[in-house]
DNA sequence: ACATGTGAAGTTATTCACAGCC
DNA sequence: GGCTGTGAATAACTTCACATGT
């Protein structure tokens, strides 16, 4: 009844809101919102609909109003911590890249096979052996995981997760995971996005974009 | 006419394929390359129709016969290169991604307002500064750049890609870019994508995916 | 029998457009 | 006059289902 796409836009207009309350702006219309999403005026009004905020027609929506919408509606009030698997160049990037970005959503553990990654810190955040994935989340009742593992031992790295307890879970691996009904999968596939984006460099004038 | 979607799921299939080949399968049948990609057999032989692939319902289609077809229409024959900006964590990680995966598509440079990285390589990939983009970029005619600095600097970073010539990008900023018609940008936000997944790890079971 | 190729149907997502209100 | 809220229309994408071929 709520779509993935509804969910991703909703948390993009809350980065936005933050940005424009710390402007000090108080009121928006559905059509900057929009605008600043890179979207539609109608568009924005029905995400918000979905989740129950409505405006006035005189001064359009309240910025801290939607804020906190928002966070009611895609947050889990205690907050949620997120477990990495695979501490290479791109777990680590991805560390650093959310570090101290969102309180309600943060790396509590990270994973990985190399012993001289282990039992330290990446990036504020603590590795682990692959060995201990199952008790640590089961212990911190982890739920979500980001796989960043290589591509060869991604799916048997994925059923270790989902059997630990994991019901959702960002994939970076070249390969679409297959999971059990239940379990959220998204999958993160650069190598399929930069062709396709390199593609289009070729054919947005020819076909006319 | 074509749809991303489906340049999307080529590139996945190429890959795919390319394993099958390695592995010695000279055909396979949409059914099995549907489950492999996550899709189903209609899907894949509505991707394959658009590119005016045929199998046989005897053997199903053969793969290296796909494996060009998809080439032939997917790259440049004499490949293309792609332009990196901003060579932070999340830029390297990209280069060591990359680096040899796809020979049609490579990174031939890279640009940081960092002095500290100007001038050197990094997986393979030189970095120059930020004033030398405008020329090389036009020099080595690259059409295609990946973005990867901070969200502040991401709009103009964007507007000097675009006024360099270049056509497609792909944006690792969590901010919307605002580019001319014509030109193709593709944004990964992986914040919301990550609060995407975190709010499906919640709600999966309750509402019954 | 079983797989392909594809029109038709179905499903999901986005945009239109207008009534109602400030 | 311009904005919100929303049913209706449209567009985009996916799946069904079956004629056709081997």
């Amino acid at each position: 009844m709520i779509s993935d796409k509804t969910i991703g836009r909703l948390s993009l207009y809350r980065r936005l809101l933050n940005g424009l309350a710390r402007a000090g702006e108080t009121h928006i219309y559905s059509h900057q919102l929009g605008s600043s999403a890179g979207g539609t005026a109608a568009q924005v009004r029905r995400d918000l609909m979905v989740i129950g905020c409505s405006g006035s027609p005189a001064k359009g929506y309240e910025v801290q109003e939607l804020i906190s919408a928002i966070g009611r509606f895609l947050d889990v009030p205690g907050g949620m911590g997120v477990a990495l698997v695979g501490v290479g160049n791109l777990g680590r990037a991805i560390l650093a890249y959310f570090r101290g970005r969102r309180p309600k959503l943060s790396f509590a553990m990270a994973f990985d096979s190399d012993p001289a990654k282990t039992g330290r810190d990446f990036h504020g955040c603590p590795c682990y052996p692959m060995a201990d994935l199952p008790a640590r989340i089961a212990e911190r009742e982890i739920m979500v995981a980001v796989l960043a593992v290589p591509v060869e031992v991604a799916q048997e790295t994925c059923d270790l997760l989902v059997g630990a307890g994991i019901r959702s879970l960002l994939n970076f691996a070249p390969v679409p995971l297959r999971v059990p009904p239940g379990t959220y999968v998204e999958d993160v596939d650069m190598t399929s996005v930069l062709e396709r984006v390199a593609f289009f460099a070729r054919t947005d004038e020819a076909l006319g974009n």
